[in-house]
DNA sequence: CCAATAGTGTCTGTGAGACAGTATGAG
DNA sequence: CTCATACTGTCTCACAGACACTATTGG
């Protein structure tokens, strides 16, 4: 091509914060590394960009979490992007960090490469062995997650096809960490038309509630007001 | 160290988006390409990362944008990650986009390697010949731009130290390409407690406007609701 | 019947939009 | 004085919060 000095590149990461709630409880999913820097120590589902694989960088995080957890997100994003000297023993890093959303279900972790990915709750993660900075990462993470929760529906994208606004409130209020009110909520689902009317409804130990899913195709919408406080 | 297969690496690079607003036009700073892919394109400023004196990316971006345009600017926040095989023709690349934006001022390229740097009206790009994707990421910036605008007082970074609520008007309506309420912008100044009132006052043909200044170690609040619609 | 959850009606509060009215500078 | 721009007062409107009320299920 031309003289381009190739001078030293970095390490270039992506990494994944994938989200789910469960059982009223904000969960993220972690990966015990089998391999040697931190070896032990629990992980975001990451690594390298494959250039002659992925499309772009949103195919990598894609790819990784598939290959590491089995999962595929229903909603991905990039995060931010941490770069350092020290932030990786091997040398100079720069990890794009992806946040990602899913339904709960269960990890079975199908690849050899991997220990063991499981759900952990963000509240416990003070209590685990957290490689690099990802710690640092996950903060982000929720704290965007949290922003978003108040002026967007993202927060349907922990749940399946199919679900009632009583779960989605149980999803909202693991996020935010606040009571909301129910009626504010289906003023906006009403107001977003992002949504449609199931023809079935659920049991919950009281009166069924109707089932909404996404319209196909529907993109997500940005309320102009946040919600609580 | 350990080993680890150094699979092919992609290019990664770090552009800047830096606008400012003059005249009540919105600008944005481009470079003149001297070098070889898209010589003589307009080009964002941005290069790639030197290890060896970044702290980290923020920093790349830093030190281009007074490399090619003498400018430090007064606000500076990463935008995007891009990335394909495609984008450069001299191969896999990865660039991450930030955009900046700072007081208007002239810029003399007082760097040899960029034949000029200068303020492009963003209604004027589409005249122009843009290098790379840049056209499309400048894009992506402006509405990021403009949605931040809605919700926070970003666009006192486009003005000196000193500003009148006349300037701020111009420069926000500038940037959303709407008019806004005097009072409605009275009244987030007011409320977010971040500036405080100078004991200056500037004339501009009619009653002399007070001068507002960001209180040091002010951070930016954001706004529970959004501006007009 | 009761308990539990779903959903409605409606009042209050907050902050943006609109716009008329007042203040103060230059010429 | 007039004109231009700065600033204030105040009404309306949209939408979130609060919460009482009704509806519908299972036991």
């Amino acid at each position: 091509m031309n003289t381009i000095l190739q001078i030293e590149k970095p390490l270039f990461t992506v990494d994944s914060v994938l989200f789910t709630v469960h059982d009223g409880v904000l969960k993220v999913l972690m990966a015990k590394r089998a391999e040697s820097p931190f070896e032990g120590y629990w992980g975001l589902p990451g690594g390298f960009i494959d250039i002659n694989v992925d499309e772009n960088t949103d195919m990598t995080a894609r790819r990784k979490l598939l290959n590491k957890t089995g999962l595929v997100p229903s909603y991905l994003e990039q995060l931010q992007v941490i770069s350092g000297p020290k932030r990786d023993p091997r040398g100079y890093s720069v990890t794009l960090a992806y946040y990602a959303l899913v339904a709960h279900q269960n990890v079975e972790s199908k690849i050899a490469s991997v220990e063991s990915a499981c759900w952990l709750s963000v509240s416990e993660l003070p209590k685990l062995l957290i490689a690099f900075d990802h710690r640092h990462i996950i903060d982000i993470a929720q704290q965007r997650l949290q922003q978003k929760t108040l002026y967007s529906m993202i927060p349907v994208f922990c749940l399946p096809e199919k679900f009632s606004i009583g779960q989605l409130i149980k999803v909202i209020e693991a996020i935010i960490e606040k009571p909301i009110q129910r009626k504010s909520l289906m003023r906006r689902i009403e107001a977003s038309e992002m949504f449609e009317i199931s023809n079935e409804k659920i049991s919950s130990g009281g009166r069924l509630a109707q089932l909404y899913s996404l319209k196909p195709g529907a993109d997500i919408v940005n309320f102009e007001r946040n919600l609580s406080l």
